[in-house]
DNA sequence: TGAATAGTGTCTGTTAGACATTATAAT
DNA sequence: ATTATAATGTCTAACAGACACTATTCA
């Protein structure tokens, strides 16, 4: 096959391997808070750490689907929307080899969340603390779930904590141009649990009623006419989210 | 060096070769109006069509200096602002091989944009015909500029165009809450000059004393005393971008 | 009836668009 | 003076935050 001029200058052979994984995020809430779903590294490198599930870019598949992939085998999922987050490329990333990976971003929600956990083989649950630090977003601590034999923020292996961050802070970003809050939701849901995850998700208080008027004009709400159950108080209506067109 | 647990499934080596590139989106202002600069592609594959600069990833190389060494090389440009805007790979990008590319986005003052296609070897300036699509953006075409022996849109090769789509609606996206809107200009500019480019990004018309108002509001422009020369008519002031701190 | 939260009405300050008006330089 | 554009003032509509108020269910 011909080689042309533009290409031809960059021969990738002499350069040595590299190889492209894709790591995946997958957010969904703990308690009202929001939390990852790790996988307990066993040996070096980062025994002992954490780890985003993650796996290699195989030739004849697309990033996409490597990521569709990963979901699939390493958190029994399937079906989920997934969005590129950004490709991580620094060359100690990892220290067997020069590794760049394709990070994606999922959003789980409730009931999805704590299956795969549950199924999921060694998947951990972890809530993420998320300080509040303007549009720079910064590091992230994540925290060992309630009941876990873990003490302190759990040490995430290579870069992953930096991707953590960035997730949230996309996260942070969309999240009041976007549908990215419901997705984190059951199918139907109070106004006051879509306020709760997105104070979560800011790290800041909201208004109200300014709140309700918001979501309640942008039109993406369908009432139910059903109200939750089990309150020991006034019952809030259920809404359902509607897709826009 | 010991496999862990979490890589040991996917050997990349049982599916064969990937290789890694980095394609630079350079844009500009031509006659005030959105500009890439791209280079003529002499041979197959995609003879005759127009590619943005690009070159292998080196495994001893970040994907950022990647970047800066093909904004270099081929554009003969250093020290500008680069970033990471996404990662293509679709199986079918690259006839030869498959190759997956981490696009970069920088954006040129006039000046530079205007050394750049007269220096870089095979650079053409060629204005972007930005549909107005709402949110989606939209298919990009790229024109030919005037007094070129090209006639009609010109043809991209690989997946150039929808870089070139992806890279204009993340301009555009970023372009009012950021300072990417100084980035196209020069050192000093006016008001009109500023909307203009902000006008050309968006494809729409914005209200003039609106526009100043939330300029002047945001503290980003330092009156520069001087006024615009050779003008027929009520010379404008020049403006400075000040780094907001 | 009290407690607790759901849900609403109203006021106010901020901001953007529309439009008219004034300012200033060249001819 | 005329002309063309710069630059500003003012009115109004939309919207968000603050806060108080009413509504509804269970205990």
């Amino acid at each position: 096959m011909h080689e042309d001029a533009f290409l031809a200058a960059y021969d990738p052979t002499p350069y040595g391997r590299l190889a492209l994984t894709v790591d995946a995020v997958l957010l969904g809430l703990l308690e009202g808070r929001p939390a990852a779903l790790l996988l307990k590294r066993d040996e070096p490198p980062g025994a002992g750490c954490w780890a985003l599930p993650g796996g290699f870019v195989r030739v004849d598949e697309t990033l996409d689907a490597a990521a569709e992939r990963v979901l699939r085998e390493k958190a029994g999922l399937a079906g989920l929307h997934m969005e590129q987050l950004y490709t991580f490329g620094a060359l100690d990333r990892d220290p067997r080899m020069r590794i760049v990976s394709v990070a994606y971003l999922a959003l789980l929600p409730e009931h999805v969340f704590a299956a795969a956990a549950r199924n999921g083989a060694g998947l951990l649950p972890a809530p993420i603390d998320v300080p509040w630090a303007g549009e720079a977003g910064g590091p992230v601590a994540v925290l060992p779930p309630a009941g876990s034999a873990e003490s302190g923020p759990l040490r995430l292996a290579f870069d992953h904590a930096d991707i953590l961050a960035l997730a949230m802070l996309r996260l942070r970003g969309k999240l009041d141009y976007s549908e990215v809050g419901f997705a984190l939701l059951p199918e139907r849901f109070t106004l006051r649990q879509l306020q709760d995850v997105h104070e979560a998700i800011l790290g800041t208080a909201l208004n109200k009623p300014a709140f309700r008027r918001r979501m309640l004009d942008r039109g993406w709400l369908e009432p139910t006419g059903e109200r939750e159950a089990g309150t020991s108080f006034r019952p809030p209506e259920l809404y359902r989210f509607r897709k826009p067109r």
